[in-house]
DNA sequence: TCTGGGGTCCTAGGACCC
DNA sequence: TCTGGGGTCCTAGGACCC
């Protein structure tokens, strides 16, 4: 039996999520900006319709924001990961297995389904998602996973699919397949697009008959496994339990410009602490830490470098940690530079019930400190993100990030919980 | 003035081993 | 004079995804 595979995908997600709390953001230009109030990366139809591209700097778009009153908001990543999770709960209750995909999208899995039409099935998750949780979706179905992206993607773009497609046994897939785009195939990014474009492969139909060595020889066998999805061969499968991270990275932009050392440890020991959290929080360790800084690429003398160090018996205690992660940092800081970006990326991760310790090593030092972590994150998670942290990460954080227009956490914090007012 | 963050996988090439 | 070959591991770099 061929697998069925549905793709569940957010409309213009971080929007929607705005809109829910803001009706009166409905039919307007809306978009989201990235960290730092940056670069653009959510907008509404309407926003894109306005010619506003995925990923342009917010400062590029100053006029056009103002001309057409465009509503712009910070991005609100409590709010964001909460509606997500209320997404995907309901999600649950349509499929048996399922893959979270992303915060906006997850794989269904309808093998077997006996509903006598899929589309139909389709239509009602996606009234009932919007009427429980407020966000709009839209439904691919195919075969494979590649398949059911395509049938996505063209379910939103055309509005006479109303968001939703079915084509499994659908006898003008072809046709379907050379109205699309090849950048517009999952697994097909910028550089492929211009290499396939150079041999007369635009469109996903085109690709789909590409020759399989030459696919293999010059998209290496990810790229074949794309075409093979294509023409209906499933060759990626459903992942319903996420493997845990082999790399954790926690970086960010600063507010402004930081030229001093103690303000770099501070924020270095800032993102150590948070990628140590995740470490702990899939019960790993690490044994290997990478510190980098960089300047701005965009002017000003230019610095970046980067210095890393094994740690000999793997860990996920937060203060070990800052202290190598620290010792790389001096190890690369220069002063005179105005810098913009540091960060932390741990890999050599390895499951916490798996470290052998060295000779110098007690299991009753570990014992303590997991303790103690244990405590720490518990305390987070109960009571909101840094209500325990280091001293090193530092109280002011005057470099932190710039957010003026984020809105309120409704869902997340009892202090900013949206009033109804019924006079 | 102002340009995000966090992941995955594959490949090539060098070091090293027998 | 003659200068192998295959395997493994690691890293850097490049492609992709959201």
């Amino acid at each position: 039996m061929k697998e069925i595979f549905a793709l569940v995908d957010c409309n213009n997600f971080y929007v929607s999520c705005e809109r829910v709390f803001n009706p009166g953001l409905e039919g307007k230009p809306v978009v989201v900006l990235s960290n730092n109030d940056g670069c653009v990366i959510a907008r509404s139809n309407e926003a894109k319709a306005l010619g506003i591209k995925m990923g342009i700097p917010a400062f590029k778009c100053k006029d056009l924001f103002k001309k057409h009153s465009v509503y712009v908001y910070s991005s609100n990543y409590s709010l964001y990961g909460d509606m997500s999770q209320r997404v995907m709960d309901a999600l649950t209750r349509f499929a048996p297995r399922m893959e979270i995909y992303s915060i906006d999208e997850a794989f269904l899995l309808l093998t077997g389904f006996t509903t006598a039409n899929l589309t139909d099935y389709a239509r009602y998750i996606k009234t009932t998602e919007k009427k429980w949780t407020g966000i709009p979706v839209s439904i691919g179905i195919g075969h494979t996973k590649t398949l059911a992206k395509v049938a996505n993607e063209v379910a939103k773009k055309y509005p006479r699919y109303a968001g939703v497609l079915d084509v499994t046994d659908y006898p003008q897939l072809d046709e379907l397949l050379d109205g699309v785009d090849v950048a517009d195939v999952w697994g097909i990014g910028r550089k492929y697009t211009q290499f396939l474009n150079r041999y007369g492969i635009c469109t996903a139909l085109q690709l789909k008959n590409a020759p399989d060595q030459w696919v293999k020889k010059n998209l290496t066998i990810m790229g074949l496994r794309t075409v093979k999805e294509l023409r209906g061969i499933s060759c990626i499968s459903l992942e319903e339990i996420p493997a845990p991270k082999k790399g954790i990275i926690s970086s960010r932009s600063f507010g402004r410009a930081v030229e001093t050392l103690p303000e770099l440890k501070e924020a270095v020991a800032d993102y150590v602490s948070r990628a140590a959290e995740k470490l702990r929080a899939q019960s790993s360790a690490t044994s290997f830490i990478q510190v980098f800084l960089t300047t701005s690429r965009f002017n000003g003398p230019q610095y970046s470098n980067s210095s890393s160090t094994r740690i000999p018996t793997p860990t996920a205690y937060t203060p070990e940690l800052i202290r190598c992660a620290h010792k790389c940092l001096n190890k690369i800081f220069k002063p005179n530079y105005r810098y913009k970006k540091v960060g932390v990326m741990l890999t050599g991760i390895v499951p916490e019930d798996k470290i052998q310790l060295n000779v110098f090593g007690t299991s009753s030092s570990r014992d303590r400190w997991k303790t103690l972590m244990k405590t720490v994150d518990r305390i987070n998670a109960r009571w909101g993100s840094n209500t325990i942290q280091f001293a090193a990460a530092g109280i002011k954080r005057s470099w932190g990030m710039r957010q003026l227009r984020r809105s309120p956490r409704y869902t997340t914090q009892w202090s900013e919980i949206p009033v109804v007012n019924l006079s």
